[in-house]
DNA sequence: TATTGTTATACTCTATAACTATA
DNA sequence: TATAGTTATAGAGTATAACAATA
């Protein structure tokens, strides 16, 4: 009964460093997205919308949002002019869901705050590194993310 | 006129990529601290008050909780006889708080439950490449965190 | 007057189920 | 019967302000 040392606190752990790396990352990005004047999650749905028209279903996968929420999404991005939705002849029961011009050019703005914030988040960083940093991120193990919490 | 693409889709930015590396971490994180039986949130005040008591007021800038968030916390760790807390001596008005021999021991596979979480998650990195990952994440610049999102 | 811990309240997110119209 | 979109509702999480005790 020597080792099995118990930590305390959550120093030197490099899960932790990643994580918290992550979620302040994505604050940035989330700041960018909103110095648009745009909510990020519209932001981010133009972003899908830029690649063309898709129906809502499909686009509820691509945000890994739930169809319910994305109508709440959509009626806001329809009512400021960015994105527009209409039925599909083919089958009635599905929404084309496309950007507009107005949208477009909302989605230019919003694209150059994330150049600037990446530009910023990795100012450190050579060509080189830029890509390793890739290569190892691709490497965490993602895939052994399948527990969720219990309770107290 | 000619540069100035539009991505359209959220594909082959660095920071989505960490972003959601991060959050896929902390998905695995808080899964390994759950299975524990407990609360990740009351995993990790454990884990802070393993290194020592400290006060109530330490202990919310610790976890960057609100002070009347840690309250429930503690509550049910004390509830549950993992933690306790004391008046202060010195100062009446503070809660010196401390982790319990079962809270220790709660600790102690919390402890394991990462280290588990941590060779799944970096299984492909060598004792270099962890290394090298640990230190371009500290290149990362969080300090230009500090933008937040405006309304729609 | 300022600080520590506590309570109460409100607001945002998210998850879920039920409903409609089409197929 | 099954699917696409919509609506309504409930829950978790979080942020805020007011409060009592103490300094």
């Amino acid at each position: 009964m020597a080792a099995e040392r118990v930590d305390g606190a959550p120093t030197d752990r490099l899960g932790f460093l990643l994580a918290w790396r992550g979620e302040a990352t994505s604050a940035r990005i989330r700041g960018a997205l909103g110095v648009t004047g745009l909510h990020p999650r519209h932001a981010m749905t133009l972003m899908h919308l830029g690649t063309g028209p898709v129906s809502q279903r499909a686009l509820s996968d691509m945000l890994e949002v739930d169809p319910s929420q994305l109508v709440a999404i959509l009626n806001e991005l329809e009512s400021d002019g960015l994105a527009e939705r209409r039925r599909d002849p083919a089958d009635r029961r599905r929404h084309i869901v496309e950007i507009t011009e107005a949208g477009t050019a909302a989605l230019r703005k919003v694209d150059s705050a994330l150049n600037e914030a990446e530009r910023e988040l990795f100012a450190a960083f050579s060509e080189r590194d830029l890509a390793s940093l890739r290569t190892m991120l691709d490497w965490v193990d993602v895939a052994s993310v399948q527990h969720e919490c219990s309770e107290d």
